[in-house]
DNA sequence: CAGTGAGCGAGCTTCCGCTTGACTT
């Protein structure tokens, strides 16, 4: 028997499929050996050497592992063609105790990749296997020396790294882009039109003055924009140039991790981690591809299915095979592109948000090999005065991929024009705008960010997203749109300060840059390590020493009520407050208005004396509680609708969106339906 | 299911990247 070792175990199933009897495929579960989570796990005195241990969650699979490959007369190490996936090589190896392993490595999986791979094995790279060693050792010394200096210096359980910290840096320097934004004032023109004999009528906007373009924001001010119209007085107007061509429109490429997040986040208001449930989801059942890449790349065998799909069901003319070249930085294309496993839609059965995802992944797949949509497309000059307009129009001629792939897009007629024909003026309109802030980061413009600045990779964009909402340094509003928090200001302040360096995506660009010159031999990863620990580690003691907690504290003018002595704005574990001076001899504190308390003018039921206020927990979720606390521990996690329970008299409250339920866990009304539950 | 800061000191928090379950609410 002939033991293949992958990644994934739903590669593996797939894998086994094509081979005989004689191959056994087991999952190594992605990594099986890493640095302790206890402690730093890193000698940097002793050239940084690593501890290496097996993780609690990877130990029953790496059981398995050595027993199947004591019975195996061959172990092939088939992980991902990538540094990580190198490295789990590399650790199966030494933790399996592999003389001679056979290492294999194959894009896509079909039958005939596989049987090539075998027949083709090498030796595990040591060298890239050095370069992912020192990936790891450098988030390691970045993440546990920083996190521990924050937490010394602003509040426990903290934390930095060198992905986590640019991506609320972002949100940061957009947060303050949007404070410093001044709006401009700006005005448009335009002309309704009509032929002489034609009711029809066409819009077109001005573009020229005395010969020359009028840009975006050329008309300042409401005077200006008269002076113009003063200009246009009965002026003639006339056609003056006619462009008539016809435009395409290419499909998009297949997903990517990066590009599926940002999609289902736009067209199905997915969140990254959503998306990312799904596609597992899917991948198991095998109705997609890895889903977890960021590569273009499709196979030949589902571009040929893809290919005969479009022709059998739409005509050989929907049918426009191409490849892609992948653009982002750092890619690695172990995998190939995310697709439908087939052409046809699948028959498993799907649940509702799986079909959903599923439809796009399959339509962007099929639309990547159909042909360009054709518009016909007109461009018209018309002048009066001294004065140019434009009218533009677009009607679809042949929809190709938008067959497969639908995406928005105008139609506006012209009727037809020639040039010297004179028109009629209906009206003028004159518009004020007002050119607006940059827009705040969603999930999937953050994703798109980190992506295109080489920042973090396709297993880590969604999981990122979520430490720096859990650290609270970012907030989510009902748009879905990302704000800067307190915390994330000052924690990103201190860090731009205080450790310019690895703040920026410089840091990590040139991280790869070295990652690659290990991998290609040309440079040693311990040097590598030592050039950047080394003036780090002394920065990092003298800033433990330089900076102090008081220089988080602003002045407020006011004096304490209780002692005289001035009050100002601290930063504590729970966000900014207010206290004494004259701490700890005087006690006082009070809360900043905007956390204090939101009352809710409901009644304490449990004292009858309180209100129910809403507060926050340390992790920043929201309860419902008497604001009499601690006298009175009374407390709800769901909103009191303020109504009370017609059996038990006790507080009704909100239980998902529409949804009302009793507070009282024991009541007789809740007892029919058993636990409640939610989604 | 709060009540923040100082300092004492024990014991704790933390990274990125690869991969899926296994807990209850």
């Amino acid at each position: 028997m002939k033991l293949i070792v992958v990644e994934s175990p739903a590669k593996g199933r797939t894998i086994e499929s094509f081979l005989g009897k004689d191959y056994k495929v087991l999952s190594s579960y992605g990594h099986i050996r890493d640095l302790p989570k206890g402690k730093l796990g890193i000698d940097v005195e002793k050239n940084f050497e690593p501890t290496y241990v097996i993780p609690t969650k990877a130990r029953k699979h790496v059981t398995l592992l050595k027993k199947e490959s004591k019975k195996a007369n061959e172990v092939i190490l088939a992980t991902d063609e990538d540094r990580e996936g190198e490295s789990i090589s590399f650790h199966l190896k030494e933790v399996l105790g592999l003389k001679n392993p056979k290492r294999i490595v194959f894009h896509e999986i079909t039958k005939s990749a596989i049987e090539e791979a075998l027949q083709n094995p090498r030796t595990i790279n040591e060298q890239l296997v050095e370069a992912q060693q020192a990936r790891r050792i450098l988030d390691r010394l970045v993440g546990y020396k920083l996190s521990p200096f924050l937490w010394k210096k602003v509040a426990r359980g903290l934390s930095a790294g060198r992905v986590q910290s640019v991506a609320v840096r972002l949100v940061a320097d957009r947060e303050r882009e949007i404070e410093a934004f001044k709006p401009e004032e700006y005005w448009s023109l335009e002309a309704l039109l009509h032929k002489l004999n034609d009711a029809l009528e066409f819009s077109a906007s001005l573009v020229k003055k005395d010969g020359k373009a009028v840009p975006k924001l050329g008309i300042k001010s409401k005077e200006e924009s008269e002076a113009i119209l003063q200009d246009l007085k009965g002026a003639n107007w006339q056609v003056r140039e006619v462009e008539r061509k016809e435009t395409r429109r290419n499909p998009l490429p297949p997903f990517t991790t990066s590009t599926l997040q940002q999609t289902a986040a736009q067209r199905l208001h997915f969140s990254a981690k959503q998306t990312m449930q799904l596609a597992q989801q899917l991948y198991e059942m095998g109705a997609i591809t890895y889903h977890r890449t960021d590569s273009l790349n499709l196979s030949a065998l589902a571009k040929t299915s893809a290919e005969k799909y479009l022709k059998e069901n739409y005509g050989k003319e929907y049918v426009f095979p191409r490849s892609f070249k992948t653009r982002s930085k750092g890619a690695q294309e172990a995998h190939e592109a995310i697709r439908s496993t087939s052409a046809e839609r699948t028959h498993i059965k799907l649940t509702g948000p799986q079909a959903k995802l599923y439809d796009l992944i399959r339509g962007r797949f099929l639309a990547s090999q159909a042909a360009p949509a054709l518009f016909d497309s007109a461009s018209i000059d018309i002048a009066a005065a001294s004065c140019i307009f434009r009218a533009t129009g677009q009607t679809l001629k042949f929809d190709g991929f938008l067959k497969v792939y639908p995406m928005k897009f105008e139609e506006t007629e012209l009727p037809p024009l020639q040039k010297q024909e004179g028109l009629i003026l209906s009206k003028l309109l004159p518009s004020q705008h007002f050119t607006q802030p940059p827009a705040r980061y969603t999930e999937a413009t953050l994703v798109k960010m980190l992506e295109e600045q080489g920042i973090g990779r396709p297993s880590t964009y969604a999981p990122t997203l979520s430490t720096i909402q859990e650290r609270g340094y970012v907030d989510k509003d009902a748009q879905r749109r990302f704000h800067l928090t307190e915390l994330g200001a000052v924690v990103t302040d201190l860090l731009v300060e205080h450790f310019p360096d690895i703040v920026d995506a410089k840091f990590t660009a040139e991280m790869e840059e070295n990652l690659d010159k290990i991998a290609e031999g040309t440079k040693e990863w311990q040097p590598m390590l030592k050039a950047f620990y080394e003036p780090f580690a002394e920065t990092l003691e003298k800033k433990y020493e330089d900076v102090s907690k008081e220089t988080l504290v602003v002045e407020t003018g006011e004096k304490c009520p209780e002692c005289g002595s001035p009050l100002v704005v601290r930063f504590g574990r729970f966000g900014k407050f207010t206290a004494c001076t004259n701490f700890p001899k005087c006690r006082y504190t009070e809360s900043l208005e905007e956390n204090k308390p939101q009352q809710l003018g409901i009644s304490c039921p449990r004292c009858g004396n309180g209100e129910i206020v809403a507060k926050r927990t340390k992790r920043g979720k929201i309860f419902y509680a008497c604001n009499r606390y601690p006298e009175c521990d009374f407390a709800l996690w769901n909103k009191p609708t303020g109504e009370k329970c017609e059996k038990c008299e006790a507080l009704l409250v909100e239980a998902g969106k529409t949804k009302i339920k009793c507070s009282n866990k024991e009541c007789p009304s809740l007892q029919k339906k058993g636990s409640s539950s939610t989604a």
